[in-house]
DNA sequence: CCTCTTTTGTGATTTTTTTAACAATAACCG
DNA sequence: CGGTTATTGTTAAAAAAATCACAAAAGAGG
């Protein structure tokens, strides 16, 4: 009886935080030239314990070999697929003040295949003006860009105030998901996906660790 | 038998990751001027069961008189003074790129009572320039810096090549905890707090989980 | 081609986290 | 001021996640 790759078995939530870390470490390892690993060796390296490493892995496929380990390039390029890496996609991003302007300037993420297409804002004085290649666009036109470009992706980075309508919005032209920067938790549809970085809730679980310490 | 407030007693990361958003939840009950609420009611717009809520709470005291709930403002601040955000802090920033002076400019957190006290780079271009009242230092002061003005928090958004270097000056100046956002993960001793901003693993994240979907 | 070693994939076990249940306690109301 | 209701704090049960352990598979070396 063969292992049955049927999508619909639930991977923990845990298992997937875990996946990037996986994916930036075998790039490491790629870039040293390294050829094989072993979940033992990898494990060390990423933080993880070797039978973690193997399961987690083996909810996407049997990608390692009995007796040898894993071929680095061939798990690295695995789990790139796993994560829809693969294919490049495209994004949107409202709100570019501080944070907003920081993402379109260094753009760090297009090596990893995503590709910030369009960006836009309500602000007059924003409006018209290009930054790193990007002309800022006025955010009535959002709805259509959305829904005319093949864009998958939408980034937050309003005032909390704004979040939910800019969140609306985009759901509406039929974004998949969102990547928040915002403090708040936005209301979805369970079929929109959305990943929150909630950068000063992570400035306050530090400061709680060191008071404790 | 009285319960021990014994604080040996681990608090799961599970609990500390949550205790941000209570916190800011209540901090827009108290706004809105609500006076008491319930752990069925604060659990609903949390987002958490209440039973979990309860148990979260109780692990840092008995904040709660039965029959009645929990009196936001009293919640509000016990949880302000479990996290340490009732005496202020000064921080350090090491790095004043795209997304240091995005943090530079916003300061958002300074309400939160977390000071920037300096900033620092080695860039000749940037060292010398004001930001948002901070003038650039050159990197080679943030040792003396760091150990002459009471920081306990550094902020590292340096190029991942230099964080781990720029971890171990701080360390070695004397620091209690370190808010980085290079996609590394530095190599501390266990009495230095950590607290990632990996902002690439949630991107990621978020590409799997529309991927799945 | 056979033996020995390595290392995976996976079922069983343990640990951790979450949820449920309820007795104890305090507010509220007549 | 006593009964009723609401809601906590906490113990017990269930679920989820991590770890362990080992049989099965493949490579390495003679
Ligand atoms: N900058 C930081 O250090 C920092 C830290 C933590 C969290 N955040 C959060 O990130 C978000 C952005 O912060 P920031 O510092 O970049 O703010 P910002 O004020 O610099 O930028 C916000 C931008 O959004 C635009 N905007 C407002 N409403 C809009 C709307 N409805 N549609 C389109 N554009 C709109 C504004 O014109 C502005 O350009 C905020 O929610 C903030 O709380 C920022
Ligand atoms: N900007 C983003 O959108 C983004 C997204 C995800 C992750 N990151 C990470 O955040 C970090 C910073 O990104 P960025 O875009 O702000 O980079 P950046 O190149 O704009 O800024 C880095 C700054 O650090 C300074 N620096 C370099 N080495 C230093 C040293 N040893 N000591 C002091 N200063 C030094 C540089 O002079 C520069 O000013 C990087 O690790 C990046 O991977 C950035």
């Amino acid at each position: 009886m063969t292992k049955e790759t049927d999508e619909s078995i639930m991977v923990p939530a845990a298992v997937i935080k875990r996946l990037p870390k996986y994916h930036r470490y075998l790039e490491e390892l790629l870039n040293e030239g390294r050829e094989k690993i072993s979940s033992q060796q990898l494990g060390e390296i990423v933080g993880v314990s070797a039978p973690q490493l193997r399961q987690d892995l083996n909810y996407f496929g049997n990608f390692g070999q009995q007796g040898y380990g894993y071929n680095v390039k061939k798990l690295y390029n695995s789990l790139a697929e796993v994560m829809g890496i693969q294919q490049k996609s495209n994004m949107v991003l409202v709100g570019v003040g501080n944070i907003g302007q920081a993402l379109v300037n260094s753009r760090d993420f297009e090596k990893r295949g995503f590709y910030l297409s369009a960006i836009f804002d309500t602000n007059p004085k924003l409006i018209g003006l290009e930054i790193n290649g990007l002309v800022v666009k006025d955010v009535v036109e959002l709805k259509d860009y959305i829904a005319e470009n093949d864009i998958n992706i939408g980034v937050i980075t309003v005032p909390a105030s704004s979040a939910q309508e800019v969140a609306n919005q985009m759901i509406k032209a039929g974004i998949k998901g969102i990547w928040n920067f915002s403090p708040v938790d936005l209301k979805t549809p369970p079929n929109i996906q959305v990943e929150n970085e909630h950068l000063t809730e992570g400035l306050l679980r530090l400061s709680f660790k060191v008071k404790e310490e």
